[in-house]
DNA sequence: AAAAATAAAAAGACCGGTCGGTATATTTTA
DNA sequence: TAAAATATACCGACCGGTCTTTTTATTTTT
């Protein structure tokens, strides 16, 4: 029995997710999240404390959709270098190519806007790079390992790279919608992973 | 013979580019742009129509300090490659690890936070990145007129990711402080580089 | 199954403060 | 003294958030 309170948090954290994506943190007021989901002050507070709660709950939300996205497929993947190019293509093509949220990707809007502003929730967002590169730094060392790749590869700087080049990519599709910038960062990124191979 | 104004006007565009760079366009408040001068509403109008006409004022005013900054020394490597790879040591060493601007770079947090917002603005900061790939493009095909890279490579693309790259860099340095950001983003740049040589 | 009691959800009015911007008066400079 | 530069007071709109009331579900009792 979820309740129809539920429903309605729900509602407000989908809405709210696009409009940060999209206009972000500080440009999108209270008011625009009641217009969005038709609901009134009373409403809103009711199912959070302030704005700065519904973006925590939001992130979560986001890294959820993500993760189901870029991880798709990969888990079964042997080959760890295939493994990272898959989910590199993911991230490109079908997370930020895919316009999951239509002002880029989610989380590197947030780091640029809210560096330097909120501690906390900069630390929340940038964690969630740090992990990510912590992820590929994993598979690039499964892969030494299994001696697939050249020995004496600095990992850390390595995958730090490829999650640079990822971001770097996605503001400038958001601002472009040219899809040559994904397309060539998937290409340009394969070409670069290829060459860690013996 | 300047007169005073012209001072005060300056003043005005250097806080400004600090606030927006920091706490980026929106969350700067005029009052913000007041305390940081010493200005008040009736002198800072009086020298802009608006806001956002300040902006334009200052990523003009951004537009020379980074090109002082990303080109020097750099007109008279003969070698294009070197001249490249001197130009990615230049922005990521002196501009972004210079902290010249106290939130990263100016141009792509402009990009991320604007895009989709101002249109106007948005094609303004856009044009910018095109036209620096568009040189480093030509560099690189001056460098296969020069003989000096393998023949067929996409330069437009690989121009793209090298500019993808640096900006992916940015944020990530802003937001962590932690040089080896940038650090790792030149070396992994020119060993990237360097492997477009015969 | 119908009615009453209870709790959850949402509405709507309102708060002090700040937003970007204007109009006019005053000061400063040439 | 004319003009440029700056100060001051003020505008309506909107900001995030609180409070009380009303509506809507759910549960309990009969």
């Amino acid at each position: 029995m979820p309740g129809k309170g539920s429903k309605t948090r729900e509602k407000i954290i989908e809405k709210s997710l696009q409009l940060f994506s999209v206009k972000g943190y500080f440009n999108t007021s209270v008011s625009d999240i009641l217009d969005a989901t038709g609901l009134t002050k009373g409403g809103l507070y009711g199912h959070f404390r302030s704005k700065e709660d519904i973006w925590y709950a939001v992130y979560e939300r986001a890294v959820c959709i993500w993760r189901e996205i870029v991880f798709k497929n990969t888990r079964d993947i042997g080959d760890p270098l295939e493994r990272i190019e898959k989910t590199v293509e993911n991230d490109m093509k079908d997370y930020l190519g895919g316009e999951v949220f239509d002002g880029g990707c989610f989380f590197f809007n947030m780091l640029v806007e809210l560096s330097g502003q909120s501690a906390s929730m900069n630390r929340k967002i940038l964690g969630g790079f740090v992990r990510f590169s912590r992820l590929l730094k994993n598979w690039l060392a499964e892969a030494e390992t299994k001696g697939l790749i050249k020995k004496g590869l600095d990992h850390r700087e390595i995958a730090n790279f490829i999650v640079i080049s990822l971001n770097g990519a996605a503001p400038l599709y958001a601002a472009s919608r040219d899809p040559e910038i994904w397309e060539q960062t998937i290409a340009q990124l394969q070409y670069y992973i290829d060459q860690l191979r013996k």
